[in-house]
DNA sequence: TATTGTTATACTCTATAACTATA
DNA sequence: TATAGTTATAGAGTATAACAATA
């Protein structure tokens, strides 16, 4: 590191990756937004304000990515039974099975591109995403010191 | 590498990182989508159809974008007088200024988000993005040649 | 009073289909 | 005929503000 400022193109390879995910999850019949929600899901979290939190989205836009998924059958809501303002989404059985595909399709989409560079450098990427995986685990629970309980 | 489908984890990673990438544009007062045309067009590409092969959008979709940054004075449209069915789209003094300001936004994003890692494991994750990058750029030349000499 | 979730509304990004102008 | 770009239209994700129900 020790750099002051990343070079333009690492900074701007972030956002180009985005692209390439949607594009992979779309060929599973998902959504990049749809990906996040039910891959936090499939972590444990169901209450709504918890998934907004997590996501950073807001809570309406939590309440339309639901609605979304549970047109497709993806995804029940539920009543808390402890709670009565609050809801439960849990993932139906094809939402795990789309939840699998979308990874798998990820996956080959990310292996495809590093199947161009030198295999060294390929395995220098992955570990590299493992680690931003790290460091954003580490900031979310940081962030959300307190409300874990809800999840 | 030798993998024959990479984690949930790292998959999941590519999509959580556009969403980190979505918050710190905003901060600079852009969105991802006209991030990603600011950065392609200052590489020096401008006529519509090769910006909509290399963000690998439709062209509609170029014609939004493109709309909203020239409302906001961050780019301008000119004819092409070679052919006169096509645009060109050049960034304003304006358009470069914030371009700079949201990549040191996603930077200092980044660097925040490392910050909470190994420096040694956060070095690797910035090399990862730089292979990314480039495993990015030789599929786009792969995929666009023969298009390339209307850049 | 505070919190959970939804509704109302508006804007951006996205796509497909149809159109105009040019080649 | 073919290509470049736009318009028309529709759907998803995003936000803020306002609301109802519950705590």
């Amino acid at each position: 590191m020790a750099a002051e400022q990343l070079s333009p193109e690492v900074c701007r390879t972030a956002a180009r990756l985005g692209r390439q995910m949607e594009f992979a999850l779309a060929n599973a019949g998902i959504t990049l937004p749809q990906y996040r929600l039910l891959s936090l899901m499939s972590e444990g979290s169901s209450a709504g304000a918890v998934l907004a939190d997590k996501l950073r989205v807001s809570r309406p836009t939590v309440t339309g990515i639901i609605d979304g998924l549970v047109g497709r059958g993806l995804v029940m809501r539920e009543d808390d039974p402890d709670d009565r303002r609050r809801m439960r989404a849990t993932m139906t059985p094809e939402g795990e099975k789309i939840l699998r595909r979308a990874d798998a399709a990820v996956s080959g989409r990310l292996l495809e591109l590093l199947g161009k560079v030198d295999p060294e450098r390929a395995a220098t990427a992955i570990e590299g995403l493992r680690v931003i995986h790290d460091a954003l685990d580490i900031r979310r629970e940081g962030k959300l010191q307190g409300t874990d309980a809800l999840a």
